[in-house]
DNA sequence: CGGAATCCGGAATGATACTG
DNA sequence: CAGTATCATTCCGGATTCCG
């Protein structure tokens, strides 16, 4: 089943590897949802509150977190005759994960749907035809993965 | 900053959302590193253990649970002259997280790498140029992100 | 070598209540 | 609304030991 040859070790040992930096952040489930539902748009405390069903307590400590890390941006924001509130919003870092929760998404519906349609799909703007994560090269054209080649430093 | 407009509530609730379920399985430190060291050909669970520097129990729930989420296939392998072992490789589902592994490193590599130069980057079978994971329509041709539209079901 | 069993201490979770 | 404070409970990591 897997073309991957037999290793003993991984070529970058985990803790020089970014993935592992990047999991230490992210790789968290309180994190990711909280990730998902700011890209679909929720900003503020509550509504993340009632979105994800999580104690104030660990939203409040996983928001501040993402603050920290710089994949959310605190601010304060006034609606006209109202008083202002805080509100978390997706930094460019945190929208650059936008790829990678989206291909997450679908990798779920392929493989954990139960044949259901996925309840929501992705498409290129006026067009109507669905889009898939995968792998460009400097032109933009598609690499299929068994064209992949892994290249160290050196 | 974020163009995302406002929101209350995503449009697809957790529950729901194939990614929460996707989340519930590969949303833990440990299985993602577990992951990354299977892409990378390591199989056997003492390399596993030198790689992840992690206890052993640990270890052995959460190949279990790859196992059972169908991520893993356990089976025995015997080299020659030598006992039957257990080995652990990436089913089709596991195969199928790479475009997302290497998105998610690449996303490391450039907000969390501080500038170095990665330790590992990918390229396409017979070219120097890299590649990178994005999202394509089904000519295999690249969607920028600001053309992404979400579609819901209905 | 590849686990399973046991045990411990600390961290995270979750409920509830309180405050500006 | 947007948090903090408190607290019981559960879970998890880590070490150790044992076994086929």
């Amino acid at each position: 089943m897997s073309q991957i040859p037999l290793a003993r070790r991984s070529p970058v040992p985990p803790e020089s590897c970014n993935l592992a930096k990047a999991i230490d952040i992210i790789g968290d489930r309180w994190t990711l949802l909280i990730l998902r539902a700011a890209l679909y748009g929720v900003r503020r405390f509550d509504d993340f509150q009632a979105e994800l069903s999580c104690p104030r307590t660990v939203l409040s400590g996983r928001l501040k977190n993402l603050v920290e890390a710089g994949l959310l941006t605190k601010r304060s924001y006034k609606s006209p005759g109202k008083r202002a509130r805080p509100e978390y919003t997706l930094s460019s870092m945190g929208l650059s994960l936008r790829p990678i929760l989206i291909g997450l998404t679908q990798w779920g519906d392929a493989w954990l749907g139960q044949g259901e349609t996925p309840p929501i799909s992705f498409t290129k703007a006026g067009s109507k035809s669905a889009i898939r994560a995968a792998f460009v090269d400097l032109e933009g054209r598609e690499v299929r993965p068994d064209q992949i080649r892994a290249v160290l430093r050196g």
